[in-house]
DNA sequence: ACACTCCGTGGACGCCATCGACCGGAGCCT
DNA sequence: AGGCTCCGGTCGATGGCGTCCACGGAGTGT
């Protein structure tokens, strides 16, 4: 993880789509070499994926919700968890400090599916309570954040 | 926005880079044909950007923390947005129902630099009370959720 | 029926991805 | 020091891909 590859994760997240040979011209090396360390990133887990990033109105999810779960004291969090895996509206799921023990993204076209998300997350056994807010916009979202030049 | 496109953006979704030609295979249409819909997709807002998903831990950004923001009465809200654009560790920023307008997600290296941004935020004209939790992990984050076939 | 538009196909051509061969420097053993 | 090995790069070749363009059929309004 030198400079180089610090250059590509970086043009990477600002464009996930350019080519072996675009970066290779950025970064000053030549493409077969550009190749193998982005090959490298993958399997070494510093890229996982190449996702688009797609306007979520367009593809029927306008509602987006932050739910914040409070554990039963004898919840196994295990299941707990793999319930909430099960949901494909939570889109993401951060394990807190605080007596909420997740707070979870989700995404739902209507706030009647909210209402109807809300629901099964509070019968989830070892789920004690929920919180949600709702947003009313998204400002913005995974912006990337330039990196540091760290030497590690 | 038709079953193809949204296969598209879906295929998309999952995988960024793949090429015209595969895309083209898997909804049955020729690369020509599937590079022009990608094409209307981006332009027309649908796709707003291709990005590699890193593993936040190497490039140094190891301290999650999802911050509720509470503006003063007379706050200025675009203002306090702007300042929050200037700050690079504000991944997303959502506006939001209830006491707290913002919630922000941030990233930082360390605890420290966690105190100093909650500083920095406290310190932000039209700001009156955050309220910060700290990820302490990421289960998983910005998964995409299969899109249903809405006809719209 | 005609013309127009939209959206696709097929062909062509230059660039790109990717493989293999080669090469030079760093580290190490003798 | 000399030489071995390994790592990581360049170079060259080739098959596939991206992308432009000309063409054609379905649907539509006049």
């Amino acid at each position: 993880m030198d400079a180089i590859d610090r250059s590509l994760v970086e043009l990477l997240r600002g464009n996930a789509r350019l080519s072996y040979a675009e970066l290779a011209r950025q970064v000053g090396l030549s493409a077969p070499a550009v190749h193998e360390r982005v090959g490298k990133l993958e399997s070494g887990g510093v890229i996982r994926a190449y996702r688009a990033e797609v306007e979520p109105e367009s593809i029927g999810l306008g509602v987006t919700a932050l739910i914040g779960i409070v554990e039963d004291s004898d919840a196994d969090t295990d299941d707990v968890l793999e319930a909430f895996r099960q949901m494909p509206e939570i889109e993401s799921c951060y394990f807190m400090a605080g007596v909420e023990s997740f707070l979870l993204k989700a995404r739902v076209g209507t706030i009647a599916e909210l209402e109807q998300l809300i629901v099964r997350l509070n019968r989830t056994p070892g789920v004690a309570s929920t919180r949600t807010g709702i947003a009313l916009s998204t400002k913005w979202e995974n912006r990337p954040q330039p990196i540091e030049p760290v030497t590690s």
